[in-house]
DNA sequence: TCTCGTGTATTAGCACACATAAGACACGCA
DNA sequence: TGCGTGTCTTATGTGTGCTAATACACGAGA
């Protein structure tokens, strides 16, 4: 069983879809620095994908600094190294802004981005249903 | 020249951009409901583009709401209709949950998050610089 | 009515990304 | 040596993005 949950959709490339599926583990604390992370095989076969596709998965994981590649022994989540408080903020503003810009054109009142914000932000401490 | 600033970047589609452009633009008010919305030709003109591209755009941005056609006579800013508040957000969420992943992965504290949220709030009404 | 400027649809061709397939190599470990 | 790693290579098929060149339907205005 893959250590982060994973349903293929149409629609986005699955490359990015199994990316986008680490970092979402990752957050939530399913998985953590240290843990070690499935072969790229595997998860080809678990998912029923070639090895290639998941390869670039994993290099761009790698490319993103959230795994470590240990040659010839495997991959584990890796240790993240503290960054300039400005780094971080340069990494997020633009989900921001385009968060901003959506939520406003639909309408959506300034106190009810917050409050979404904050439901979605402790839901995802707990998503233990 | 274009109602809405946009500079053409590889990487994303052009159309996408276009359409990324406009709702920008809705959004800090540089485009209002009502006001006309430059031809399909003219678009494509000034950007250096395929008028087909700038069509798919156009397409887009109407299966949005965003603008609205006027058969043999144009396109407008189209005056957004009110829809039920569970529905603005279920149209957010997406992007809220994108956020707080990537925060998190960033290693941001989610009060550096809110204060970043709230600063690019107040430059989204102010940016005449 | 005729002309012009709209949006829209069609067909074709080219480039690139995505995904698959099959095979090969270098590395670390038992 | 053998096995399981990640990584690289070559090839093929499919879909998307973009361009190109037309053509059509519609509404407004001369």
């Amino acid at each position: 069983m893959l250590p982060f949950p994973l349903k293929l959709q149409p629609g986005d490339p699955i490359y990015l879809q199994i990316v986008q599926a680490v970092k979402s583990a990752v957050a939530t604390g399913l998985m953590g620095p240290g843990d070690r992370f499935p072969a790229v095989r595997t998860i080809a076969q678990e998912l029923g994908v070639n090895p290639n596709t998941v390869q670039k998965a994993v290099t761009e994981l790698t490319a993103l600094g959230l795994i470590e590649v240990h040659p010839g022994q495997g991959c584990y989540v890796a240790v993240r190294v503290p960054v300039r408080r400005e780094a971080k903020a340069a990494a997020v503003r633009p989900l921001v802004r385009r968060l901003l810009i959506e939520s406003r054109n639909q309408g959506m009142a300034h106190e009810d981005l917050l409050d979404l914000l904050q439901r979605e932000h402790t839901k995802l401490d707990e998503p233990r249903h």
